[in-house]
DNA sequence: CCTATTTTTAATCATTTGATTAAAATATTT
DNA sequence: AAATATTTTAATCAAATGATTAAAAATAGG
C-alpha cells in the first residue's frame, strides 16, 4: 500500500478518482454504448491501462457510476419523505425544490438513466438491487399522510399514481427535453434554468390545481 | 431494375422493406450506438451484407429511422395544430388522444428520439433540416389562438413555455418512465395502457387547471 | 541509499464490427 | 431456353475496441 497515504492526502486527485470523475462525465453524456475506455482515457487525461488497472473493466466502472446516480436520485430524498414533522403540502414543495436545484446541476443525469434502465430493465434490477438504493424497507411517511388525505376525500377520485406520474413528469421533464426545447426555443441555459427556478413555486401549486380540479371537472 | 415489379407487388416483404422493419425495431429498443449491424441482420432474418447493398451503410439506414420518427411525432399533428375550425380547448382534447394513441402504440419512440438528440443536438438539426420535418414554415394557427387567449387576460401571467412543457411532459413523459414505473408499481402492459387512456380526458382537464390556478396563486 | 512495492506506460492481443467482394442463385428479358 | 440483369450468400478485410502484459517509473519503508 505504497500510495494509499499519498491517496488520502490529496483525495481529489487520485488516479482512481479522477478516472471516476471523467468516467461519470463521458458515461452520462454519451451513455454506455457510446462510451470508449478511450474516451474516458482522454476525458482524464490518464492512461487506457489505467481504467482496467483500478476497474478491472468497463463495465464495472460503469456500474459504480450507475449505483452514484441512482443513489444521487433515491437516496437523497428518504430524509424528506420520511420526516414527520412537515405536511404533504410540504413535502411536495421541498422534494421539488431539491430535485430542480440537483438537475440544474446534473442536468443529463435524467435521459441517461432513463435510456439505461429503457436499454434492459432486468438486468438493471437484477444487478442493482434495490436494497442498495433504498434503505431497509420502512413505509414512506409521505406515504401514509397522502392516504391519510386521500381517505378524507380531500383528494380527487383518481389513481394516485396518475398525481406521482404528473409530479415526476412536471419537474424532470424539462430536463430530459432541454436539447430540444432549447433549440426550439432559443432560450440560453441561463433562461432555461431561470425558468426552472420559477417552476419550484408553480408545480406545488399546479399539484395542488391538478388534484383539485380533477374533483369537480370529473364528477359529471 | 429487374425486380422492382416484383417489390411493387409483395410491397410488404420486399427485402428493402423487411430490413428496414427489423432495422426500426432494433435502433427503436437499443438506440443507434448500441446496435449493430449484425442485430439487424438476424433480427430481419436476411444476409448482413444487405443492409450495405440496399442502404450503403449503417448511418444511413439510421437516419431513414430517425427521420421516419421524427415525421412521426411532428408532421402528423400538423393537420391538427392549423384546423381553424376548432377551439384552442378542443385542438389540446385532439392532440393529446392522437399522441397517447400513437404512444401506446410506439411506446419507446420518445425515449428513443431524446436519447437521440441529446447525444448530439448539432449533428442532428444539421443533417435532418427542419424542413424535412415541417412542411413550409406557415404560422401554426393554434399560435394564433393561444395569443389571444392569452391577450383577453383569461389566461395566467406566467411564460407560455411552461403551459407547452407541461403539456409534453404530462403526456410524453409516462411512457419514457415506463419500465421505471411499471417495475416499481408492478403494473401490467395492459393496466399501464389502460391508465393512458384514463389521461386522454384527465390531462386537458388538468392543462386548463393550471393555466387557471396559477392566474390566482400567483398573484399575491 | 537500497530494496520492495505500487503505479504508470507503451506495445500488443483477441474480438467485435462496419463494410466489401466475388461468386452463386434467382429473376427478367428477348 | 439463352442471355442479361438483379439479388443473395459466404468469406474476408480493415479499423475500432476492451483488455492484457511486461517493462519502466515512481513511491514507500528500512
Amino acid at each position: 500500500m505504497a500510495k494509499k497515504a499519498k491517496e488520502a492526502i490529496e483525495k481529489n486527485t487520485s488516479t482512481e478518482e479522477r478516472i471516476k470523475e471523467a468516467a461519470r462525465r463521458v458515461f452520462t453524456q454519451k451513455g454506455y454504448a457510446a462510451t470508449r475506455t478511450r474516451d474516458i482515457a482522454e476525458e482524464s487525461g490518464l492512461n487506457l491501462a489505467l481504467i482496467n488497472y483500478y476497474f478491472r473493466s468497463k463495465e464495472k466502472l460503469f456500474d459504480i457510476i450507475m449505483l452514484e446516480h441512482l443513489q444521487l436520485f433515491i437516496h437523497s430524498i428518504m430524509g424528506i419523505v420520511n420526516d414527520e414533522s412537515t405536511s404533504l403540502q410540504e413535502k411536495i414543495e421541498i422534494l421539488v425544490g431539491h430535485y430542480i436545484d440537483m438537475l440544474i446541476k446534473n442536468p443529463n443525469i435524467p435521459i441517461f438513466l432513463l435510456n439505461e434502465i429503457n436499454a434492459d430493465p432486468k438486468k438493471l434490477i437484477a444487478k442493482i438491487g434495490i436494497d442498495k438504493i433504498q434503505h431497509g424497507h420502512e413505509p414512506v411517511y409521505l406515504m401514509k399522510q397522502w392516504m391519510e388525505i386521500a381517505a378524507t376525500k380531500k383528494m380527487a377520485n383518481i389513481n394516485p399514481i396518475h398525481i406521482l406520474m404528473n409530479f415526476v413528469a412536471l419537474t424532470i421533464f424539462p430536463f430530459v427535453g432541454s436539447p430540444l426545447i432549447r433549440n426550439r426555443t432559443g432560450l440560453s441555459i441561463e433562461a432555461f434554468n431561470k425558468l426552472m427556478e420559477e417552476r419550484k413555486k408553480l408545480i406545488p401549486i399546479w399539484i395542488n390545481a391538478t388534484m383539485n380540479s380533477a374533483l369537480y371537472d370529473n364528477g359529471q
